[in-house]
DNA sequence: GGTGTAGCCTAGGGATATTAGGAAGAAGCA
DNA sequence: TGCTTCTTCCTAATATCCCTAGGCTACACC
């Protein structure tokens, strides 16, 4: 009997196919077998239970991901960078919702694994040096890197959850939530005095 | 033998419960009927199989937080109210973290009780008015709605999933992010023609 | 008290996740 | 070529789910 020459990589990237075409929480074991036409039980040995598949999955599309915005965004700056970066996120979650939808639920990734997985790191780290471009000193930065990938994400997952049914295009206001986002990195607000009168700087 | 009272809301809430202890992927029809004490079976009386349960959680899930949101907000105004909101919306998310999944997912909900529910249109409303303090006009309104839906939803949605692993606490970035939203909402960026680097936003 | 409805049960089919152990291909070495 | 060994994949088996069908009984209404 031929042998189907499967491989952790291979049982991953046919996992994350159903997940695109059905949903990822149709995702099964038998089901990725059948796909792969072999029996359950000889995908245990490349994949660990299902929890590890999904979370493998997940790794997957964070580094899927993280490469289609590091191609977007090379040899870009500014507000052309911005546009760039966040178009390839949400093209990604369009293109790959099942995958999409692994990064967003959170699983127990195995630590062995995730520390070879460079998606997330590298994710991140563009962020970072996307950035670079508006002059944030840090905390600030790093509070705009997560005010960024939030919007991105939130915009992202709404949309796919179908949170936009109002008339008018979710297309139309991403352009123009990225318009206000570039408009908000140009002129980071210092730290509301309205709360706190204190000093500004006070990193950790 | 003594009935056991079950009604629909009891079984959703009694999913709810399980869902915040374990995890909504954990919730099951045979893991809800052990917690009330019932055959797995007699749960379909009041649900009408394991999608509707997830939806039925969803909703519930929906209700609350707006709930929690708008009693947060009465009687505040400008940031007072955006604050007040967001911190209901995330508190939410940290008081209930399975229920809130069950709010991200796509789920397809029974279409005639979503019509009785009020959450989801009462969520969106409440945002509309909150941010009528900004004299935004449409379609900024809306496009300004959905970027703080997405915001809000990203950041407790990142948070939740271990997304914030830097140094910097979670609680901080949130604080300043909060002040970014602010400031934004009070500058709404006009449309921009051409991204030109030396364009000052022009407050609307 | 009689009757009907609905809630809960038992019984069971089909699907899934996972483990244990066996057979057969592939790879190295004589 | 023949032997050994490892890995891959299989069969078999168990436990847990989801869900349906049909029966029994508590409770409301007459």
């Amino acid at each position: 009997m031929a042998r189907a020459g499967l491989t952790a990589d291979r049982v991953t990237l046919a996992g994350a196919e159903l997940a695109d075409e059905v949903g990822l929480d149709r995702v099964t074991m038998s089901a990725v077998a059948r796909r792969l036409g072999v029996k359950d039980a000889s995908l245990y040995v490349h994949v660990r239970n299902l929890e590890d598949l999904r979370g493998r999955i997940a790794l997957l599309a964070a580094d899927e991901k993280t490469i289609r915005i590091a191609e977007a965004t090379a040899g870009r700056a500014g507000k052309d960078a911005l546009v760039a970066y966040a178009t390839a996120w949400r093209k990604y979650a369009h293109d790959h919702p099942g995958r999409y939808t692994a990064t967003q639920i959170p699983i127990e990734i195995d630590p062995e694994l995730l520390a070879r997985a460079l998606g997330p790191w590298r994710a991140v780290e563009l962020t970072y040096s996307m950035l670079r471009a508006y002059a944030l000193d840090e905390p600030d930065l790093t509070d705009a890197v997560r005010l960024i990938r939030s919007t991105l994400h939130g915009f992202t997952s709404l949309e796919a959850a179908g949170g936009f049914a109002h008339a008018r295009p979710a297309e139309d206001s991403w352009v123009r939530c990225l318009d206000a986002l570039h408009a908000l990195l140009k002129h980071w607000p210092a730290h509301d005095p309205v709360h706190d009168e204190h000093d500004e700087g006070a990193p950790a």
